[in-house]
DNA sequence: TAAACTATGTCAGCATTATTGACTTTATAA
DNA sequence: TTATAAAGTCAATAATGCTGACATAGTTTA
């Protein structure tokens, strides 16, 4: 009896990392991963008023120097009233500067302050030393294995999301 | 001129997958990834009262059918108070059940009700299919490499966190 | 130029999911 | 029998998301 939910394996071989079980035993690596992943940099927020939103905006200001509000906005996928408190709490401690556009006089530009690059440096410092180790252990073909599977998880929401994320990561 | 945080590569080759903009890479790459990957399931939940906190009880449960409460606790790495609400709502709603210990009538085994079944099949089709269509686009060697390098990335948390969570997820 | 649209910011209210602290009930162990 | 353990609960608080409504300034278009 094979249930609705169960892959039917063509080729054996070629198939065997397609069972549902390796499957579900991806998701679950995906889910602890992705916390330890973050684990470092929030244990370093704990010593602030600022959590995970905040890390993630001073991340992408820092990659992406100069950038809108409305970039910001597409990157993270979040409604303007939700980044605006993350971002109001940056500008007024100083963290991040907001310069009136200078073709579009509407759009506001973001930079990191030198506290602000401060922060971001600590919170870098803590998961790139992660990933750095991560890295190391597994070696080069499989840090181009897993890169490359994390862009297909990635395609469909891409597709189904703004399509411009794709540009903004490279 | 050498940032404090810059990596040098001792030989060229063999790190340049280690470079700070390899590592920034990696590190938005993963945001990204578990967006998407967490966006079928959410999607679904909409549907419900119930959110991410709900899908992941709901996984677990049927993972490890009978579990303890103090085990899901310990892979959750929540609060009790935390999971409470959740597994209330379930129990309350009919989708999990909740069975007095055998041998040590303190402790509570979960299960999945038929209903709970249901639900749980429903997220985790919209999951492994984005996982599956990931996985055969990358191929099994990358594929190889996504899982050892996820599994590096986790270490660390294992071994500051619960060491039980190791013998949990295998 | 006047009207429409765009980018940003803000207020208020609400939902989800996490936290800490205090306490109860029931059952096991010392 | 007293101490410990597992589970459950109440209350208060925080971070981060949402919707809806609205304001202000600047740009486009008719």
């Amino acid at each position: 009896m094979v249930g609705h939910n169960m892959t039917i394996p063509n080729s054996m071989d070629a198939m065997l990392f397609l069972t549902d079980d390796q499957l579900l035993q991806g998701i679950e690596l995906m889910y602890f991963a992705y916390k330890g992943f973050t684990s470092d940099p929030d244990l370093i927020l704990q010593n602030y008023t600022y959590g995970r939103a905040h890390h993630r905006a001073v991340h992408f200001i820092n990659r992406r120097k100069g950038l809108k509000v409305s970039d910001l906005l597409d990157i993270l996928g979040i409604t303007k009233q939700s980044l605006n408190r993350v971002l109001r709490q940056l500008i007024n401690d100083g963290l991040v500067e907001s310069r009136m556009g200078r073709k579009d006089k509407r759009e506001r530009n973001l930079f990191l302050t030198d506290d602000g690059e401060k922060l971001e440096r600590q919170l870098s410092d803590a998961q790139r030393k992660r990933m750095r180790s991560a890295y190391r252990a597994a070696g080069p073909d499989a840090v181009m294995g897993f890169r490359l599977v994390l862009e297909k998880i990635m395609d469909g929401e891409i597709l189904s999301g703004s399509t411009k994320i794709k540009e903004k990561l490279t």
